[in-house]
DNA sequence: TCAGTAAGATAGTGACGCTATCCAATGAAA
DNA sequence: TTTCATTGGATAGCGTCACTATCTTACTGA
């Protein structure tokens, strides 16, 4: 495949497909001649996974290389590399790092607490996410609005769900080499997924409340 | 309060606050005279609420203003104001808007499935969250991760927990004039919080599942 | 009175994702 | 064999956007 053809299959245009190569999102083609290099189906893949990290995650272009290069993985094993690649992913915004402030410090706790009634082995958690999580909640006081750990306990238990049904849905892609590629887009692709359900309930249950009509379909409050 | 209190009670610097007052993100202050004036805690409360939507909401500029305008709500009730301000706020990142195609077509189609077993009065739907789901759900497809209905429901579900729970919290700031503003500010405040925790989640789950582990506290598989 | 400071206007900066242009090598058609 | 559009690659430029630096003018307070 040519760098037109591969143009016109992911819908990228050429010039940008030569940007990403200059910035080493997608590895050169291979050189037939000097002048003529061929791409493969591979390379559609990989396109297609960096448009989804740059266009839906939003992910500055240095960010996005970097995923990338943990998902290639110098010699470590598909555990690792998934481990690896899913920390690079950069998890919502993170404010300007403030430097250990009372707030920062009452999140991190508020967190331990969380992750404690959850049975949350803290070392395993990944580091980028947790402290985008302590840096939220840090601007959340912040700003004047106070939370805990029991504010944090239902937004936890939906996230629990919503990560059982993550790996679900990661065993109906199990082509190994794929596997982390998919991991990875899955999860990036899902976040809009999920926001916009969020809004399309919070809408509902707008309404729901304000008419005082019932829940249908649901079988109690918070029998969680 | 003169510009530069304000801008150091708000840790945003003179020049930004500047900026925003020409780009109508904050009401200007009271003119005490010509060349001096003055700006009351309302004010305090509106840049943070402007910091949350740019910062952390990653919001432009421009979109942060339309919300801030829905927010005023010129003779609107409260209810309607809400939903104005909701309906502004841009859920997650939209791929430049595909004319109607097959992939798009079907993603209408399963929304609406999901929808309807969900009991939606799709009259009541967001229709900006509701066109960035289906945009998000086309983009999935076209990248060959095929989905429907049935994998959107447990995601819809956790959604609709996650909605009840954004609505308690509501309930505790009922100041009326700034619940509004609360309502807004939380939801895109609490997009961060969301996403940190589900990372963190699927960190457990497939350490969990790669280990054979008993999840603690949780009464089965996907008892969907 | 007069230095200092404040508000407002205007132009500039830096980062970033992308694009337009140029060049030499190539390869299919004549 | 000759021709010429096409390709890959290098370089410089563009447009947007959030912010910032500077300048002007008016006011304040010692």
């Amino acid at each position: 495949m040519r760098l037109a053809e591969l143009s016109e299959r992911s819908g990228v245009s050429p010039a940008t497909i030569k940007y990403y190569l200059r910035e080493q999102l997608l590895p050169p083609g291979e050189l037939v001649t000097t002048r003529r290099a061929e791409y493969g189906e591979e390379h559609l893949r990989r396109l297609r996974l960096v448009r989804a990290l740059i266009q839906i995650g939003r992910m500055p272009v240095a960010t996005a290389r970097e995923v990338l290069v943990a998902l290639q993985g110098e010699g470590l094993d598909q555990n690792s590399r998934l481990g690896l690649a899913m920390g690079a992913l950069p998890p919502g915004a993170e404010p300007d790092p403030e430097p250990d402030d009372p707030a920062t410090e009452l999140a991190r706790q508020q967190v331990a607490i969380m992750a404690e009634e959850l049975g949350w082995n803290p070392k395993e958690l990944p580091v980028a996410a947790h402290r985008t999580l302590v840096a939220a909640l840090a601007t959340l006081a912040r700003l004047g609005y106070p939370y805990d750990a029991a504010h944090l306990r239902p937004y936890a238990r939906a996230a629990v769900r919503i990560a059982e049904s993550d790996l679900d849905l990661l065993d109906e892609y199990d082509t190994a080499l794929e596997k982390i590629e998919t991991a990875v887009a899955l999860t990036v692709l899902y976040e809009p997924v999920l926001l916009s359900l969020r809004r399309l309930a919070q809408a509902q249950e707008s309404h729901r409340r304000q008419h005082g009509r019932l829940r249908p379909g649901n079988s109690g409050e918070g029998a969680v």
